[in-house]
DNA sequence: CTGTCCTATCTTTTT
DNA sequence: GATAGGACAG
C-alpha cells in the first residue's frame, strides 16, 4: 500500500488507488479535492506509471499552479514532477498548437487575442459588412459567437439559418473570424477549436493517445464543448480518465460549460468507478447548513448532502445596511476589529462579491485604514494603456502581419497618420488583396493616399521590421529596451500627461514590461519573443503587487475567482435582487446558477461567514431601493415570499427611458448651434 | 491631422 | 459615475 493513502478517508483512498479505467469524483466543496488529485498523482508515479504519461488539465491558471506545487511536495522525484503535464487547457492547447502548427492548419507565430483585441476586430467586422451597431452590438455579437464556438457550431452551419437574426450572427461571425486569421491571429475560443481540429488528424491522434494514457479533468462541470471533444478524443482508447467535479459548482454555463457532461460521464466512458466526498472539512456545520438550504432549491442535480467535519461553529451573519457606502464602511469595520484578535491575520479575511463594479468602495475604505488589500481580477497591469501599447508593438515584431496592433499603435504616438488615411488604405487593402502593411509599403502604387503620410507609416513599419531578427531569449530586454526608446514613448508620456506622478506611474508600467521580460528570459531557456507574448496572454496573472508588505492582506474578488479558494472569515456582500440573483439571470430565467454562485460564495468560509445587502444602492449613477435576495430567506430555511419574487421581476424590466424626448433635445441643441 | 469636449453606454461572470 | 468614441473647432 502507497504511503500517499495514507492519513484519507476511505472514499478518498477510493478515488487515489482507482488508477486504471474511467474514474468520475463527486466532490463538494470543501472535501480535500485538490488533496485527492494530488495524492493520486503522487501515488500514480510511486507506482511506477511514467510521469510523462499523465495529463493534468484545470480552467484556471491557479488552480494548475497549485496543483504542481503540491505534487512536488508530495513527491521527492524531482525529475517526475518535471515531466508531468499540468496546465489549464489553454496552455497546453497553445503548446501543441505551436509544436504542430501545420497540421493544425495555424501559423507558426500565430498571436492570441484578448478581450479587447476581440471587440475591436468584431467591429470591424461588422463595418465590413455594414451592419450598423444598432442592429447588433459588437459586444453582444461576440459573446453570441464565443458560445457558438463554445459549443461546436461553425459560422457556415449558423448562417443558414432561417432566422434573420441568427443568419447575420453567422455572417459577422464567418467575417471575424477571416479577420482574425489574416492577421495571424486566435481568439482563446480558438485555441481549443484548433485543438480538436489537430486531432482530426489520425496521425496526431495516436501520436497523442500514445502520449497521454492518463487524463485528469479538474472541474469537469465546467467544460465546454471543444474541451470536452479533446479529452473524449484522447481518452477513448484507453480510457484511463478521471474527472473531478462538483455539478453544484457549475457558475460557467454562460461560457458553454454543459453540466450534462458531469452527468453523463458514465454513458460517455463506459463502466466507470465513481466516487463521492460528502465530508466537507473546510467549513462549520452552522455555514454547511446554510449552503444545504440554499442548493437544495436547485431541481437538477445529483442529490447529495454535504457533511461537516469542522464542528458547530457560530451562526452565519446576515446584515442590512441603508446603503453601499455603509455597506462598506461596516465590512471593513468589522475586519479591522477581527484583524486585532490574536492569530489573525489579514489573509484570512475576503470580500466577495458578484460584479467588477461593486469593490470600488470597499477598495476606498480599506486604503483610508491602511489596511493592505488583494483585488484580484478587474482592472489589470495589462489593461493600461501604455502596458497594451507595448504588447501591441511587439506583437507586430512577431507578427507583422497582425493588423489589429498595426491599427492599435500605427499612430501613437502621432506621426501624421489619421484616421482619413487610414480608412483609405483599409479599403485599398481589401479591394487590392493586400495587407495594411503592404499597402503602406507600396504606398507609391496608390496615389489616393496621403503621401506624407505613407512616407511616416512606412518609415515606422520598417522600422519594426528590422528588430524583428532580434527576438530569441537573451536579446529579448534589450529588444523591449530598444523598442521603446525607438518609438520614443517616453516623450509620448511626457506629452500626454502633464501631472508628473502620472508619468512616474506610467513610466513605472512600462519598466514593469522590462521586468518581466527579464524574468521571462531567465525562466525558460527555450524564450523567445513569441513565448514571452504568449506566457503574458495565457498565463497573466497579474502578481507585480505580490513583492511588498510580504503577502498578509484582504482579498478581494468576484464569485467566480473564489472558486476553490477558501478563507477563515468571509463578507459577502450586496446579496440582492439583481445582483445576486443578477439582473440578467432573472431576465433569462436562469436562477439555478446564480445560486449555485450564491453556493460557492458561501462555501468559501471556514469558520465566519457574513452576509450583507443595502436599503438602496445606485446603479447607473441612479438611487433605487433595492429587495433582499431569495437567497437569504433559502439560506434560514424560510419560504421566499411571492412579493419578492414578483416585485424582483418588475424590477428587471428596464425603465424605457424617454427616447423621444432625448432625440428632440439633441436635434434642439444641434440646430441651435448651427 | 490633432486635441478637446460631449454623449451614449454601460454592469455579469473568465481563459 | 466612468469611460470610450463621436462631433467639432483649431
Amino acid at each position: 500500500m502507497s504511503k500517499f493513502l495514507a492519513g484519507l478517508n476511505s472514499e478518498q483512498k477510493r478515488a487515489v488507488s482507482t488508477v486504471k479505467g474511467p474514474l468520475l469524483v463527486l466532490a463538494g466543496a470543501g472535501t480535500g479535492k485538490t488533496r485527492v488529485i494530488t495524492h493520486r498523482i503522487a501515488h500514480m508515479i510511486a507506482n511506477g506509471i511514467p510521469a510523462r504519461s499523465i495529463l493534468a488539465m484545470t480552467f484556471t491558471n491557479r488552480a494548475a499552479t497549485e496543483m504542481k506545487e503540491r505534487v512536488a511536495k508530495l513527491t521527492k522525484k524531482k525529475k517526475a514532477v518535471e515531466d508531468l503535464t499540468i496546465g489549464t487547457f489553454h496552455s497546453f492547447c497553445v503548446k501543441a498548437l505551436r509544436q504542430f502548427s501545420e497540421s493544425a492548419g495555424v501559423r507558426k507565430n500565430f498571436g492570441i487575442c484578448d478581450a479587447d483585441d476581440q471587440l475591436v476586430a468584431m467591429k470591424q467586422a461588422l463595418r465590413q459588412l455594414r451592419i450598423p451597431e444598432t442592429v447588433i452590438q459588437p459586444r453582444v455579437c461576440l459573446s453570441r459567437v464565443s458560445l457558438l464556438k463554445n459549443r461546436l457550431v461553425t459560422a457556415h452551419e449558423y448562417s443558414e439559418s432561417a432566422n434573420e437574426m441568427k443568419s447575420t450572427i453567422g455572417r459577422a461571425y464567418e467575417y471575424y473570424d477571416r479577420g482574425l486569421q489574416a492577421s495571424g491571429l486566435l481568439d482563446f475560443d480558438d485555441l481549443l477549436l484548433y485543438m480538436v481540429k489537430l486531432l482530426e488528424d489520425k496521425k496526431m491522434l495516436s501520436l497523442f493517445r500514445k502520449r497521454y494514457q492518463y487524463l485528469l479533468i479538474d472541474e469537469y462541470q465546467d467544460t465546454n464543448g471543444p474541451q470536452y471533444e479533446i479529452v473524449q478524443r484522447i481518452a477513448k482508447k484507453h480510457r484511463n480518465v478521471c474527472a473531478v467535479g462538483d455539478d453544484d459548482q457549475s457558475i460557467y454555463g454562460w461560457r458553454g460549460a454543459d453540466v450534462s457532461k458531469i452527468l453523463n460521464f458514465e454513458k460517455d466512458f463506459g463502466e466507470s468507478v465513481i466516487v463521492r466526498l460528502e465530508t466537507n472539512y473546510r467549513s462549520t456545520t452552522q455555514i454547511i447548513k446554510g449552503a444545504n438550504l440554499v442548493i437544495r432549491n436547485n431541481s437538477s442535480r445529483h442529490d447529495k448532502k454535504l457533511k461537516s467535519a469542522a464542528g458547530n461553529g457560530s451562526e452565519i451573519k446576515i446584515v442590512r445596511l441603508d446603503d453601499e457606502e455603509e455597506e462598506a464602511l461596516h465590512v471593513v469595520d468589522d475586519i479591522e476589529d477581527k484583524s486585532w484578535e490574536p492569530g489573525s491575520s489579514l489573509r484570512d479575511f475576503a470580500i466577495l462579491f458578484r460584479t467588477q463594479v461593486q469593490p470600488r468602495l470597499f477598495e476606498q475604505q480599506l486604503r483610508r485604514r491602511q489596511i493592505p488589500y488583494r483585488l484580484v481580477g478587474g482592472m489589470s497591469f495589462f489593461d493600461r494603456k501604455e502596458v497594451r501599447d507595448i504588447l501591441s508593438y511587439l506583437r507586430l515584431i512577431a507578427n507583422p502581419s497582425d493588423e489589429l496592433s498595426l491599427l492599435r499603435v500605427i499612430n501613437t504616438p502621432p506621426r501624421g497618420i489619421g484616421d482619413s488615411t487610414i480608412n483609405k488604405a483599409l479599403a485599398v487593402a481589401a479591394e487590392q488583396q493586400l495587407g495594411l502593411a503592404d499597402v503602406f509599403k507600396r504606398g507609391a502604387d496608390f496615389p489616393s493616399l496621403s503621401a506624407t503620410a505613407v512616407k511616416s507609416a512606412r518609415a515606422f513599419i520598417e522600422s519594426l521590421e528590422g528588430m524583428s531578427h532580434r527576438t530569441s531569449g537573451p536579446e529579448l530586454v534589450s529588444l523591449v529596451k530598444g523598442l521603446v526608446s525607438e518609438v520614443k514613448y517616453k516623450d509620448e508620456i511626457v506629452r500626454c500627461y502633464k501631472d508628473e506622478r502620472a508619468c512616474s506611474t506610467r513610466w513605472d508600467a512600462i519598466n514593469e514590461i522590462v521586468n518581466m521580460a527579464e524574468i521571462h528570459a531567465r525562466q525558460r531557456n527555450d524564450a523567445s519573443l513569441i513565448s514571452f507574448l504568449e506566457d503574458l496572454a495565457i498565463n497573466a496573472t497579474d502578481d507585480s503587487d505580490d513583492d511588498d508588505s510580504g503577502d498578509d492582506k484582504v482579498t478581494l474578488m468576484t464569485l467566480h475567482s473564489a472558486k476553490g479558494l477558501e478563507f477563515k472569515d468571509v463578507h459577502l456582500v450586496g446579496v440582492e435582487e439583481g445582483l445576486l440573483p443578477h439582473a440578467r439571470s432573472i431576465e433569462d430565467g436562469d436562477i439555478e446558477e446564480e445560486r449555485r454562485l450564491a453556493y460557492v460564495g458561501i462555501t468559501r468560509a471556514q469558520k465566519g461567514l457574513t452576509l450583507s445587502y443595502t436599503r438602496s444602492r445606485a446603479r447607473y449613477g441612479q438611487r433605487a431601493a433595492t429587495i433582499p435576495s431569495r437567497f437569504l430567506y433559502e439560506l434560514k430555511g424560510k419560504q421566499v415570499p411571492d412579493e419578492v419574487i414578483a416585485a424582483s421581476a418588475k424590477m428587471v424590466e428596464p425603465p424605457p427611458p424617454a427616447k423621444k424626448k432625448k432625440k428632440v433635445t439633441r436635434r434642439r441643441k444641434s440646430a441651435r448651434k448651427r
